[in-house]
RNA sequence: GGACAGUUGGCCGAGUGGUCGAAGGCGCUCGCCUGGAACGCGAGUAUAGGGCAACCUAUCGAGGGUUCGAAUCCCUCAUUGUCCA
């Protein structure tokens, strides 16, 4: 959530940042006066309120000294009424405002350039240099199928659409990325950890991706839990509502998950192969930080996701995500987006934000320095989408007759 | 699935209708003591919001109810533990 002190003391510069996102004037100037609204009303309510305090302490020392109550308990129940009113008009304010701050994005950071989509992203850098081939090399989905790694229709059978299954070392590959990157992981600071796939609706609201986008999410109707949609969900939301010490910060966290993911406004894209699945796995970074420390921990992330490609020999490049790209909850974002030659382009494996407050506020994820509470920062970013590096592996790993070779870090966890 | 017992501040733990935002302890901070430290002694130490000073308001698992007044009584739910199935 944003601050809405801010938004209170800065309206003006709140509001030209916010607007960069696409947010509009009319709903920042009613989320303004909603506010003032809840001001008001709480100031009012708590006017009645020290009214009923202070004649009901009078009432008892009426009673101690056996004075008459009769004329104070008519003035105390013509307040009552007015104390109910009063939080009614409280009750209905907070639930405005809420509804409305809960669907603001975060303010993005100064560096965020302006654009539409995708397409206006920077890219940073870009690491390793594709290979030259000399034959036209295949899509993975091909690859995958010749090899029988990848089973999309058994898949399908199972579940549905966007539903595969791997079979033999399409699946060793799998496992062996995923320990492959949780050691990585762990050799930079990362303590493991290993969470729930099914989450609440107030984990979910911590993190941003309710109450705004319920539609993408798998929902247990029976138990009002969802399906995580990202390990970042139920890692951040660990600490959720608790005040953590200075000294234990930054908490530096790795986890793998399943994922999963409707992908309602994803009709027909990518539909072919295992870019983007229903269920998919990750291994996610997570990180809560003192204010001062989370640009100098972000660094390290995107440095972890990015080496970890370059461990496995896969050209990538580094992106800065542009205002129209870039996520609800996020101030800033460096996507990291793999060289695929069978496709000829580069694709998105991994994500890395800086929410700074954001989640922290919602969450009410705290830490104490020294006398005062403040709130942390969050950060989150993958390292990396299994699904997508193991693609990446295929494409960039094949050979003139479709075999495809496996990179020298993988080979320890594979026995071969 | 059934029965019983818990859920209080950073932690432990007292508190069955007003003087309780809450005893006591631990921890922590500051001061005294000391050559320095431990011990001991004294003071302070929840969160959020409003005035932003005194002070006011809310919060004792969540929500509702009874009452002039609820941590305390009643109801519903969540959750933890123990026992039974």
């Amino acid at each position: 959530m944003i601050d809405l002190k801010l938004l209170q003391k800065d309206f003006e510069e709140v509001k030209t940042k916010l607007t960069r996102k696409g947010v509009s004037v009319e709903l920042l100037e009613e989320l303004k006066n909603k506010n003032e609204a809840l001001k008001k009303a709480k100031a009012t309510f708590e006017e009645f309120q020290a009214k009923r305090n202070a004649m009901s302490k009078e009432f008892g020392v009426y009673k101690r000294e056996g004075k008459d109550i009769n004329e104070l308990k008519e003035r105390i129940e013509a307040n009552n009424l007015k104390v109910d009113e009063a939080l009614e008009i409280q009750r209905q304010a907070t639930e405005a405002l809420e509804k409305l701050a809960m669907a603001v994005p975060n303010i993005p950071d100064d560096s965020v350039p302006d654009g539409a989509d995708e397409n206006d992203n920077i890219e940073l850098k870009k690491v390793l240099s594709p290979r030259e081939f000399s034959f036209t090399p295949k899509e993975h989905w091909e690859l995958a199928e010749q090899n029988g790694w990848i089973d999309f229709e058994r898949g399908v059978k199972l579940a549905t659409s966007r539903f595969s299954v791997s079979f033999g070392m399409g699946a060793r590959l799998e496992r062996a990325l995923i320990n492959f990157m949780l050691d990585f992981n762990r050799s930079r600071g990362f303590n493991e950890v290993s969470v729930p796939a099914l989450v609440n609706r107030a984990a979910l609201e911590g993190t941003g991706q309710l109450p705004k986008f319920e539609e993408d999410l798998y929902k247990i109707d029976s138990q009002e839990l969802f399906l995580i949609p990202t390990a970042e969900v139920p890692v951040t939301n660990l600490y959720q509502d608790e005040i953590l010490s200075a000294e234990e910060l930054p908490l530096k966290m790795t986890a793998y998950t399943s994922c999963f993911r409707k992908e309602a406004g994803a009709a027909g894209r990518d539909t072919r192969g295992m870019i983007r699945q229903h269920q998919f796995h990750k291994v996610e970074l997570v990180a809560i930080t003192k204010p001062d420390e989370s640009e100098k921990v972000f660094d390290e992330m995107v440095a972890c996701a990015s080496d970890i490609l370059t461990a496995l020999e896969l050209p990538h490049r580094l992106v800065n995500l542009c205002t129209g790209d870039l996520g609800f909850g996020a101030a800033y974002t460096t996507d990291i987006e793999v060289w695929l030659p069978g496709q000829n382009t580069y694709r998105e494996i991994s994500s890395v934000s800086n929410t700074r407050e954001f989640q922290a506020r919602r969450a009410k994820i705290r830490f104490k320095d020294g006398k005062k509470n403040e709130m942390v920062h969050t950060l989150n970013g993958s390292s990396l989408a299994v699904g997508r590096t193991l693609v990446a592996i295929m494409e960039n790993f094949q050979q003139e007759d479709g075999t495809i070779t496996i990179p020298e870090v993988l080979k320890p966890y594979l026995g071969v």
